[in-house]
DNA sequence: CAACTAAACGGACCTCGGTCCGGATCGTAT
DNA sequence: ATACGATCCGGACCGAGGTCCGTTTAGTTG
């Protein structure tokens, strides 16, 4: 439980991420900058936004994800229902919410941090790194990241599902400059759904060395390169 | 709509297909044979369940897949609502017993049926097959598919997604017979997806061409073999 | 045909996600 | 300091999924 009160204590401490208001849309991922034109939160929105994200994470610490009722987290935040969906559009916003530090870290380290994740290194290699460590985040919060999911509906259009996507599309087209790497990049993708991690790793016991392999051979077969070493 | 009401024609005529009741899992779409130890269904029963699924799949008609409450479904059937759940055990059991139809349908297809979907072709070829056939039923009945999509925990394990995915694990080994083909086939069957269908071709209003194109583009690099033609 | 049991029935009831709107509050302009 | 409008708050309310359990009924046995 640890990452996720720490992602809470850097949302409480931090300046507050303000979140979009009409058509709730999650976390935007892809803007590392609030911008300057974003309207910033009251004061007391913030607060309560603050406190929200805290009671959330401390109800997941004690009952799991399931004891995160929104009734629960507006009781345990001593705040009126509403706002919290208000704040966070529905359940799944919450969650994903909960998960946006962790999110905003993944994203900087493949966007400039070191190699092989970050620039720099050949983008094959980029890739392998992307897919574990993608990997490993999700195996890290599996509860959290499988309670989170967006109906199906949504889910590819969610703007933390296409960050991700988008990068690594980026990264086929410099190995596949004439693949089709926009649909290339679905199957790819989806070998990290949280859901599948879940499926092999808990329901089928395989351990987390083989889903690895497995990444490197489905990135391998898909590039058409040689498997490393 | 038409396709939803033909299968609860047979569903209705034909003898009715038990479903499981203790754990309640979904219409069992491996096992072709009722069985002889199936404990069959009362009269009673048997008449609510088709009176059920027709009531069903008139809301659909009428309302779309939305239109589908239990109570309305229950009503419709003039029946009680603790009757839909003892018999589908959940909403989304309900829903999916809506597509056993065409699920056997396909099974039957690709397990006995004329090449090359069925036994005769290559390998290769029928996994072409394969994909191309799921595309399409998928895409005819998009909106129940996606209505009808287990939670993201239990979805990898559902009877039915095993089905489909072990016929292409079969098919993988007899091309790939060194490679882990029961990895291989996760990233293979998510092209499938209903959802990414639906957000493919509605969202993103790509042609089912494009996606059939992408698919033997896929099995190609997955399988390292030459693209057809 | 009567007795009996396992199965099925039905609908009241509970929980929880999500909506709504009158009233309180913050930030600002004067 | 005061007044004002935009924003936010709260909790009553609603709808739908899912559970429970007392009652009814189908099928079987003697």
């Amino acid at each position: 439980m640890f990452p996720v009160l720490y992602a809470v204590f850097m949302s409480s401490v931090l300046p507050p991420f303000p979140q979009p208001q009409e058509p709730v849309d999650p976390p935007r991922l892809l803007e590392v900058e609030p911008g300057p034109g974003e309207p910033c939160l009251r004061a007391d929105a913030a607060r309560n936004r603050a406190r929200l994200l805290e009671a959330a994470a401390r109800l997941i610490a004690e009952h799991g994800v399931a004891g995160v009722t929104m009734e629960a987290v507006a009781a345990a935040a001593q705040v009126g229902k509403g706002t919290v969906f208000r704040r966070f559009g529905d359940r799944t916003g919450l969650l994903m919410a909960l998960l946006d530090h962790s999110g905003r870290q993944l994203q900087a380290d493949f966007l400039g941090g070191p190699p092989p994740l970050g620039p720099g290194a050949p983008p094959l290699e980029r890739l392998r790194a992307f897919g574990v460590a993608v990997l490993y985040r999700s195996a890290e919060q599996l509860e959290l990241q499988l309670a989170a999911q967006p109906e199906p509906t949504r889910r590819y259009a969610h703007p933390a599902y296409q960050a991700l996507r988008t990068h690594v599309v980026m990264l086929l087209r410099q190995i596949l400059p004439d693949g089709d790497c926009d649909l290339l990049s679905h199957p790819l993708m989806a070998y990290l759904d949280p859901g599948l991690i879940h499926h092999l790793t808990r329901q089928r016991g395989m351990p987390m060395e083989r889903l690895e392999t497995g990444w490197t051979d489905l990135v391998a077969r898909v590039t058409g390169t040689e498997p490393p070493r």
